[in-house]
DNA sequence: CGCGTTCTTGACTAGAATCAATGCATGTGG
DNA sequence: CCACATGCATTGATTCTAGTCAAGAACGCG
């Protein structure tokens, strides 16, 4: 029996990376193991080290993945989008969340209990080659940002970070790209392993030269080409 | 029909964490269809941005992964020790090796095409989990590696780097515990993110310290309760 | 024994962190 | 509506970590 409410899972789902190109059956064997949750914005799905119990896949609004130093200082992993998902990392093993996730935005998400989600994985196995499939996508990425941060100097990991957010979040405005989440010049250090001061220094220079335009927790770039050229260190034309 | 190249594979495939705890039907079907290669010392099993074709089983030897910036720099991504998987991320998507592959010991593997793994996992979907599993924690590793970089100074990350490869090629003697493979300054930096002569500073006044002894392209640890200190950023106690 | 690598050390520099003071919004409550 | 508290951002002064460059020493190999 398929209410209005799975008809519209049923779109969102075969929308999500995870499930995409995967037979129908799959999705109604799915559906009805979804557990729907919403959380307003700024508050926790989980925290880093909660025994990890339920996957979930983002359906609407954004979430922001941070891990704590045993100094207590906070590194941003990556932000989630809709269709992404969340804990895939671990729903398959018997450890604890690897990382903190929290609503940046209104949010709503499908959740499964692991045990489902293996037992769809063992009856349906091409869902988990999906799976594997996704988690390899993101160590790639991963393993990019590690080597970023390994040779690469602050100013071009900012500009690097702004143009995978404007991948990510990118909304067009009549004077450039806006990235549409509130975003502090503190998350940008945390993002790109500095400090806030030294974000705010480069932002300013930015500014100064017309690349871009700031405010409160808010950036939109205006000529994303020189923001590019700085990511990637190419030689600067002269005028 | 089983002969004794068969036995000896199946001996050690099921040492392998991939194929740790599966059905031993899993093994046997996977072993017909395994090509066994070998490598010396210092040759290279594919390059970054090779088509990725084959996966690989490590079972003797030792591998170190790499990748090169757009300058033409080299980071150190992570070293393999037997068993371990090596390509298992691309094997399944239709992408290239993210990582350059290079010998740094005598090597032999197991090699399957990734359509004859990807078949297998179709077939016995609880490889496919296993797989997921191995990869999930390949994932946690190099986020706690990414944090570590983000945060961390250099002396506290070679602190770390040497108590990793310590755990991963450490092989007691009478003065400490040797790291048994070749391990220039320049790797050592290029697994942490830095140059070989900061390496070579920090090394010597550990050595002077007496928590380590080094000589050419190798390193033993003395004192390793004190790279720990060093390692977590506890404080010293004093005299 | 000469050659190429690897390693060490010193001098210098630059990039970025730290600390401190202040400005600027935004939202709150009297 | 204004005073105030709070959180975010800017900027300058200073310090220091680590990178760069250069010269030479030590080691291992053919």
């Amino acid at each position: 029996m398929i209410d209005r409410w799975d008809v519209t899972a049923l779109a969102l789902l075969a929308q999500a990376p995870l499930f995409s190109g995967q037979d129908t059956a799959v999705l109604h064997a799915a559906i009805p193991l979804a557990q729907p949750r919403s959380y307003e914005r700024g508050t926790f799905i989980f925290h880093e080290g909660d025994p990890a119990t339920i996957f979930y896949i983002l359906q609407t609004g954004r979430v922001r993945l941070t891990q704590l130093t045993a100094e207590g200082q906070q590194v941003i992993i990556r932000y989630l989008s809709p269709g992404e998902g969340l804990g895939i990392i671990v729903a398959l093993s018997d450890t604890t969340y690897p990382v903190t996730a929290e609503t940046v935005a209104d949010t709503q998400l499908l959740g499964w209990y692991k045990e489902d989600i293996k037992q769809l994985m063992l009856q349906y196995p091409s869902l988990a080659l999906s799976g594997l499939n996704l988690i390899a996508r993101r160590f790639v990425g991963l393993q990019a940002q590690f080597r970023e941060l390994a040779t690469e100097r602050v100013e071009q990991r900012v500009a690097r970070t702004l143009l995978r957010l404007v991948r990510q979040a990118g909304r067009r405005t009549d004077t450039g790209v806006l990235i549409d989440m509130p975003l502090s010049r503190q998350d940008l250090a945390e993002m790109t392993g500095t400090t806030l001061y030294t974000v705010s220094r480069i932002l300013s220079k930015w500014e100064q030269a017309g690349l871009i335009q700031t405010s409160r927790e808010q950036v939109i770039i205006c000529q994303s080409h020189e923001i590019v050229v700085i990511a990637e260190d190419l030689p600067k034309r002269d005028a």
